[in-house]
DNA sequence: GATGAATGAGGATTCATTCAT
DNA sequence: AATGAATGAATCCTCATTCAT
């Protein structure tokens, strides 16, 4: 719908509107370019060609490559618990099962919806911006092991589990996430897995 | 016999010696410059100033950067079971035992000998260097996944697991590996975990 | 239809003028230096330098160093017969005399217009640039061989010449011009020949 | 009977003979590859490759490349004329004759002993090595030229020839050697031309 | 705001030359 | 004298960035 606004008022300058999309058509493509040859390998010149647009156009939005990257990562990391931090454990539900009703099914599209990417990226690019990697940490990974580890902080005084393991390590719960995205994305472009199931059964194997 | 005479191993200059050094020198500085900045940062001007060399003798053992790169990361890939692989189950040894005597070990120097870098730097870099990619995936991290698989197998014949979790995921023996690496090494200058004792807890998980 | 109002020529900036510009700046830069120093001596600073543009702006327009060379080479090679060929020889004139009257002239600003330089140029650098010595020996060098022979074929049938020097060796007509071309153009800075004046003897030997 | 010498008085170290010998073998080696590739192209590693010996060892020889350039240039320049001149012309043979006899068959050897690849290197070089091009000049060129202005006097006087062409310009008389190296070395490998039939030609036309 | 020609700092690479052995 | 490892100046080339239009 936006698009049927512009073709409609097509009078004078719509500044504003057309800024914000040049702006969103640059780190769409900005993004399509880090994400396929990182940030050294991508120059502003594929970025431009791919945005149809001038070399010099993205130095009007963004001050430099680092910010216009720096932007793209921004604009890509998004907390992964917004749904599920919206949803309440129902009365007579486990936590096994809440997680299963919450988290696993944002599991099932990680890949589609180039999440995977951007971890990836993430990584490749940490030591170069600490920024982004700080960003990353404290919206996306860090709410993810404190979300876990309420839950397990819960099961554990439910006496659904009997030890403190995900207590004291979260990060048991989302390494099948990490080991299934390595190895899809990066290792093997066969012998992929299903990190949804290995996801599963790690709850299986933590809640028992 | 003008050749003849020629043909004798060159006189003076101990050069070999000499040539080994220098060669381990420049692997070791590049190393650091990768491990520290990746690829594209890394430049000859700052691997030479921190091997105390001049910037064109790295050229005199590789063909190119690349080259470098390339004999870097074949240098550090090591097979991580040319031990464990030697070692025989004992008789009334149980496969999760057996893992916890041969694999934990190797674990608990995973960060101390650098594998943790290097994993990194071929997660980062390997969409640009597929060749060490597969180098990577062929000497470390299939074996891994192919001796756990035999493990498994062996465990679920004598009926010390039950499913085949186990069979049809060996990623997930090596899960909190990656996890810790990817915290420890690029996450969280703090908050590290302790890779082995996941490890440990995800035997207990899997083996029950 | 977004895609159809981009197809429209690219409004603002007289590009095309200044482009054109430049690159004759270039092209007439490069070809001094090229022709001053030939081409392992010559230096993109250099050229850069006698253009008064940056070291870098060459590379906007020749892919590099010898792309540019090329362009210079393919940009002075002009087939010599251009207004030769166009001429038909007149009814009662001797070959002879036509080979005076449209061949002879060009031989007069041979040395003027630089292209004793590109012949030197091609001598000393051929070897290196194989695809250039044919686009020369193909545009320049045999098409004025073939249009001595014809000339000579004709005038043998005109038995204005008796023997058959000229038709297996149209080489002895333009020798003149070499050895003056070596002569004048390398040999010696005094010490000069008239090319046009040994031409013309050698027309005359050739005549009787 | 050099060989011979050496191979007889093999006790104590030859250094001289060793020397000079060895010197001998860089002017080859390095005279094989300037032939080949000029003198930009060739590095002294492929001399000392060429040579089979070390990098270093023709600076035990020559001050530098351009020395050592200089040094190969000198040693393959011959006055073409050393046998040529040593003749008396016969009390009853022409000029034409004369130099039928003395110069034509040098002509016959000039491109299989190098002369045509020397005179190319020069030509190419020249701009770059001025001295080089002087000592060409002062020990080839000119003396070719008046030898050849020497015997168009007496050929004058003797009223062999009637015209003063080959006074005035003695360069026409070599003019199908120089169009003949040109042709067969350097614009064409196939579509050679006989250099000494063209040659005789030439003395044909010139004397009549 | 957009354009794209021009800039020039910076990086990879080569290779003549040196010098300790 | 010979060796060849090491040096570092010099060169090509790329590409982020600027700025006149």
């Amino acid at each position: 719908m936006n698009r049927t606004n512009k073709i409609k008022r097509r009078p004078r300058t719509p500044s504003v509107a057309k800024t914000d999309k040049t702006r969103a058509i640059i780190i769409e493509a900005a993004m399509q370019e880090f994400f396929i040859n990182g940030y050294a390998e991508t120059t502003l010149t594929k970025i431009a060609a791919r945005a149809d647009i001038a070399r010099g156009t993205p130095y009007s939005y963004f001050t430099n490559k680092e910010a216009l990257f720096a932007s793209v990562v921004r604009h890509v990391i998004t907390n992964p618990l917004k749904e599920a931090e919206q949803m309440a454990i129902a009365p007579e539900e486990t936590v096994a099962n809440f997680i299963r009703r919450t988290l696993l099914p944002a599991m099932q599209v990680i890949e589609r919806d180039g999440r995977a990417a951007i971890a990836r990226l993430i990584i490749a690019e940490g030591p170069k911006f600490p920024q982004l990697l700080k960003i990353y940490v404290d919206e996306v990974y860090n709410p993810l092991l404190v979300h876990i580890r309420r839950l397990a902080d819960l099961a554990f005084q439910r006496k659904e589990i009997t030890d403190d393991y995900l207590i004291r390590y979260p990060h048991l719960l989302v390494a099948p996430l990490w080991v299934g995205m390595i190895n899809n994305g990066i290792m093997l472009p066969n012998a992929k897995i299903d990190i949804a199931e290995a996801f599963d059964i790690q709850i299986s194997l933590l809640f028992g």
